[in-house]
DNA sequence: GATGAATGAGTCTTCATTCAT
DNA sequence: CATGAATGAAGACTCATTCAT
């Protein structure tokens, strides 16, 4: 992981990773049946503790009842960050992500699963009276794909955009777009 | 292009892009002093059309005076559709951007320019009272991410929504979140 | 025997064999002293079934004393048939022949035999005036490569040349060449 | 070839091959697809030259009217003889013969043709009624293989035949095999 | 005696780049 | 200005064999 988070991953040669792990080059190829097999178990991992992060973020009942918001920013505020650890692999993440199909299912199927718990929190808070969107699918995506990019580029790119800035943005965002305007009172 | 378009970055062959440009492979090498140099020469190319569509559709003498939200829904169909053109250059993008800083310089250079162009419209409309945000340049850059990701992925990717679900929700979302509330009248 | 007859021998591994054979890899080092010396003890156990069969049917005693022919071509037959079994193992033997000394050693001991019983029969043949050759030797090594290759072939191959009719010709031609013409009577 | 003929196909790399040729390694690459490639090359070139020097021989108009055998006698000369030419190539083909189908295509076509010649000149001798066989088609097959292998055995091996005894038995044999006894004397 | 994880030398193949013609 | 043959470094992967447990 060491290697493939600093050095990318056509940039890291085998040869590398088992001197690194103090192995033989065979060794690695003992545990796994490739170099991309490597890639694509790291990555799961990876993906997977931001995926878990969000889906622990999204339990309800951490929420307050009489307003989402603050759960809102808070989750926005976790998923921000929790993009910090091995942003090597997540540049990796999207470096192939679009070129390699089994690579994308992986992360796809990580992503349902986000996808999904957004989607049963939104459905409960529907049926609470709490949104005023109907699709709800459609908008568990465009929301999820948002803060994804978004916290992405702010970690691995170099975007002139500080990143409490995005989160208060984005958490603006999302809540003008999911909850009803409270009565009176403009926020910010 | 094409064989960029087609295989993508890595896997086209300086030999490919000569034999298909009908020239000789060390005249590949008198035009551009690098394969890198030709994808970034491409990617300029590539990406400024999409830039120039935004662009040109911010303008706001083409807006209706008393509702943005049309035009911002016309914007968002806009710069999904665009997307259709070359896609396999656009994977590249995403490919490169993370891996490749003088590449990312590049794109980033576009996107500055598309970004500028929304900050000055929504500077405007803030003049004119119609926007209820504050931090102008961030909300640019977060609505700026979230189109560009959400529509990258509908195209280049095989997620399970519709195109037009997408754009409706995008516009919504942004609409919500940069304009006052109508008086009555839920959308939707 | 499975695996070299089914593969070849280059083509297995010793991992492979451990696992048919039921042991560890480690294991098949303390029966044999080399993947190589598995096969010389393989080689030499399959060729001797052919041996044997050969220099079985050369038994005189068998043979009706008026006319060898039915005898010649039973024995031709014979040969041709026996090469059915392991035919995997027959490859190999062709395939390691000329490369490796040891190897062809092992198996020239066995066709030693084999032409030791031609020679005999025909010297036993010859006493009795049977036989139209003088240096029976170089009969009995010609004799035995022709027949040993063209079943071979047969076997392994897949030449267009129906079992059956190579076995008359043969046996016609190994008869003419041996035997006196009959007084009378062409043959075919 | 040279690197062949010397140390056989797997232990030549192609490392060698340039060495001694005296270019790049990528320049191999550029005439040949594969090391295979280069062998399949080879061996049809030299498979060809014995084909050749058969078929010529097999030319009727040199053969003596009254007696073929003579004929017979030079054509099984010239074959054991032409083997001497590269053995180790030889060596070669006996060893991927059974092994590498698209190699023995290449083989076999190579030796259709002489068996096609062969099969003509036999044509030929019957009109004139000097064949005692029915069957020429195989006996081609048979006679073709028998001194194909005696004569490989005896280059490439280390058999303890002399070869003027291998070519004298073989065109005993052969005579024998085709033609009808002389009306007197009998032979050796 | 059996195990099977570890070894690491060895090979083929690719391809961006150059430069003599 | 164009050509395209030549370059050769680089890298993924295999597998017979060993030996500590």
């Amino acid at each position: 992981m060491a290697c493939f988070d600093e050095k990318g991953f056509d940039e890291t040669t085998t040869a590398e990773i088992a001197k690194r792990a103090g192995i033989a080059v065979g060794s690695v190829y003992d545990y796994f049946h490739d170099k991309r097999a490597i890639l694509l178990e790291i990555l799961r991992g990876t993906v997977e503790v931001v995926a878990d992060t969000v889906v622990a973020g999204l339990d309800l009942s951490r929420w307050e009842d009489d307003d989402p918001r603050p759960a809102v920013r808070n989750l926005v505020h976790l998923v921000f960050h929790s993009r910090d650890v091995n942003p090597g692999i997540q540049r990796i993440l999207w470096e192939r992500f679009f070129k390699d199909p089994e690579f994308r299912a992986a992360t796809e199927a990580i992503e349902h699963r986000v996808m999904g718990a957004i989607v049963a929190t939104l459905d409960e808070l529907k049926a609470r009276g709490r949104l005023r969107i109907d699709d709800v699918e459609t908008a568990a995506y465009v929301i999820h794909l948002s803060i994804e990019w978004v916290s992405s580029r702010l970690v691995l790119g170099d975007d002139p955009v500080s990143l409490d800035a995005a989160v208060d943005t984005a958490s603006d965002m999302i809540e003008r777009f999911l909850f009803p305007e409270p009565d009176s009172g403009e926020r910010r």
